[in-house]
DNA sequence: CTTTTAACACCTAGGTGTAAAATT
DNA sequence: AATTTTACACCTAGGTGTTAAAAG
């Protein structure tokens, strides 16, 4: 099983030096060591039992257009659309991996290009030049099958690739979905400031799986 | 108008440093400054006329395994099978612009990193630590339609995507189109060899759009 | 007249949720 | 019983030569 992540993450970075050279990455961590289920009459999220991600260090997603410029980093929306997310922890493509009914947050981090090391193929985060971003709101829990119908309602009239799912009936205008379906966000808003402060980025918010 | 080049260039390196890493990227030459015309009753290419070629800079296609060891590189084919094609001189997606009823060669580079330039998106070719190769039988002639035959049989033939227009009656076997169509080529062989030699590549064959 | 463009049917390639089957 | 895998119909996205219209 390997699929994108949807809803993606999308970003809005400001504070960068125009001319400077940077990379954007975006990985997923634990938010901690429970597996959870789900109680369906009560709609929620319930622990059920103990595990331990310690030993295994998250892969990086490069963004695609690495590595780019501060000026034209800010001048779009950072869309991960392309994102792939696998439960098979021997995967060999370098997709992120993820255990199924854990809680995850993604992050993104923009690494300032520095000539005494090559960050051509990124395999883990360089100690100096890096500046994480997370986000609470694009907190998710991990399923092989769905649990909520509202998940699967904002899949459905969300994505492209599932525009046959879509109700036939209703749902003509260009506001589809906007009013009964799981909240659309806009994209995160980084503040990349200065180096030296490892900052946390501060409050917007954008999209689980 | 802008599409793949086909049959595309595929190469085999040898004399690579297992260790090192290598860009290896491909453009396309004029070989000289005619323009022509095909006449249909001797089915052959005569000049038609004078260009001058001599202003514009070729543009780079850096393969997308880029970059990569000197071991992976030699490990595989390498094939240029996304490259795209304009006679669009205003384009601006980085695809190689050719001009129509012209004739050209492309040229294989292999590029060492060097830790002393950006090579992370190169735009032109760096001053040293290039090799470049190309290949007689590489040569083709530029058109926006069809003029010769052989060369549509082998396009339908071989190009996956052009499979709706095969002859539904015969060719049916593992062997198709291998007796009557244009011929079908090995990988051309690159000997990357020592530094600071400019060699022009030595005797194999390829494939032209 | 020659050459180029644009719309088209027909493909490849791959991203969806679903439902049944398989696994644990 | 809970969770995962697989095959599937239905999409998006984009690469073919063809053809007719447009451009020169």
């Amino acid at each position: 099983a390997r699929r994108r992540m949807f809803p993606s993450v999308r970003v809005k970075v400001k504070g960068l030096d125009p001319l400077q050279q940077y990379y954007i990455a975006i990985d997923v961590v634990p938010v901690d060591s429970k597996r959870y289920r789900y109680v369906y009459h009560s709609s929620q999220w319930m622990v059920a039992g103990n595990t331990d991600h310690s030993c295994i260090t998250p892969r990086l997603y490069i963004h695609p257009d690495s590595p780019c410029s501060g000026e034209t980093w800010m001048r779009q929306i950072i869309s991960f659309d392309r994102v792939k997310l696998t439960n098979n922890e021997m995967d060999d493509k370098g997709h992120i991996i993820l255990q199924s009914m854990h809680k995850y947050k993604p992050r993104v981090h923009i690494i300032a290009q520095d000539s005494r090391f090559d960050l051509a193929q990124i395999q883990s985060l360089p100690a100096e030049g890096v500046q994480t971003f997370s986000f609470q709101e694009t907190e998710f829990t991990t399923v092989t099958a769905y649990q909520n119908q509202q998940i699967t309602k904002l899949k459905i009239d969300r994505n492209p690739f599932a525009k046959g799912f879509r109700d036939p009936g209703r749902n003509r205008g260009v506001l589809d979905g906007l009013l009964d379906s799981y909240p659309w966000r806009p994209p995160l808003a980084l503040d990349f400031k200065a180096f030296g402060t490892d900052s946390h980025g501060g409050s917007s918010s954008s999209s689980p799986v």
